[in-house]
DNA sequence: TCATGGCGTTTAATATAATTGTCAATTGCG
DNA sequence: CGCAATTGACAATTATATTAAACGCCATGA
């Protein structure tokens, strides 16, 4: 969603300064800068005001752009979505991606020392699996108990109850897969 | 633009409350309640959050109502766009309506005592007209001068060089009309 | 060469949106 | 009927967008 990049080249299609837009939609120059550099995310009214006085419509303006939009492939560690936010001895799952929009949904998983996910049953179709990157944990399936270390993994169906604890006096983390998501 | 009801019902469709959706896209209940209120204009960000949540693009999002939108017709007072802002002495323009929307540009304008537009050389296409409602005002056109009470008015065509002073001790206020805009 | 004016950017102060922690009203269940 | 859970709304705080006033840059011209 560069916004700035678009509305910069809409802007300059015009042959129109910052100022002048700025003028006509009732803002500063100012802000038209930072949304420009994507400094800022613009509020509604504002982005209708730019777009009306250049003017264009919000439909066309959010439309031309989807086309060219590339889905997004590469995410930060910070651009993950958090799930459960962890600290204070809880479990941390952070989300590559956001909500719903693939068939997978993968974790990223922190179990500080006495973790425990407790003994819930999720009841969803699909697959869960995972690989221990660091340190070990306890995990329960339908009853069977393993404890996994770095370099192992599980593999089971999303239907079985299952457990995870972190028995250990070490941090343990974990990247694991859903299909399809059950967030 | 009534975004919140068009949020709302969307919402409603796929059977979501604020709080559930409030989950999928990063924000909280509170958020949700108030953009549907129409009491605050939410980012584009935030906006695209919702949106990929429920999940809808934000094109479809604005192009199903801008169908629907009937054209602005009445305004109120504050809601005219300032062009100069006055205050200090000087003049105030203030325009019915944004940009340029319209073949017709209609202006609530306000001279304090002593104010003067001075001798710009303004040279557009079209006609410029205007009536006193209150107070009195000095106008030159093409060399021409005339002093107007309230109920009096002007018209001429705008390449001729024109000017506006209040040698009066009293604010003067004059609504007048252009076409074509020249703001 | 030095002013002048227009451009886009940056910054501190201000206005506004978003969060957090409630609330009363509603709904579903025992 | 209560009781618990869930809903949308609200007030106070926190976070963020927007403003207003600077800045540096580059062009133009005296």
């Amino acid at each position: 969603m560069d916004i700035g990049a678009k509305l910069k080249s809409i802007r300059k299609e015009r042959g129109l300064s910052q100022r002048e837009l700025a003028a006509k939609a009732g803002l500063t120059n100012g802000t038209i800068s930072l949304i420009e550099a994507n400094r800022t995310s613009p509020s509604v009214a504002s982005l209708k005001s730019l777009l009306d006085a250049i003017p264009i419509s919000m439909a066309e303006f959010f439309s031309t752009f989807e086309d060219t939009e590339t889905p997004k492939v590469f995410y930060k560690a910070h651009e993950f979505t958090e799930i459960t936010p962890g600290g204070d001895g809880a479990v941390s799952l952070r989300q590559l991606g956001k909500a719903e929009h693939h068939a997978l949904q993968v974790l990223h998983e922190t179990y500080p020392p006495g973790a425990d996910t407790g003994p819930e049953a999720i009841s969803h179709e699909g697959e869960e699996a995972g690989i221990v990157v660091r340190g070990a944990i306890d995990v329960t399936v339908d009853g069977q108990t393993s404890t996994l270390n770095a370099g192992d993994g599980y593999l089971f169906d999303s239907r079985l109850p299952h457990r995870f604890r972190n028995t250990s006096d070490e941090t343990c983390v974990v990247v694991s897969a859903c299909t399809p998501p059950t967030f």
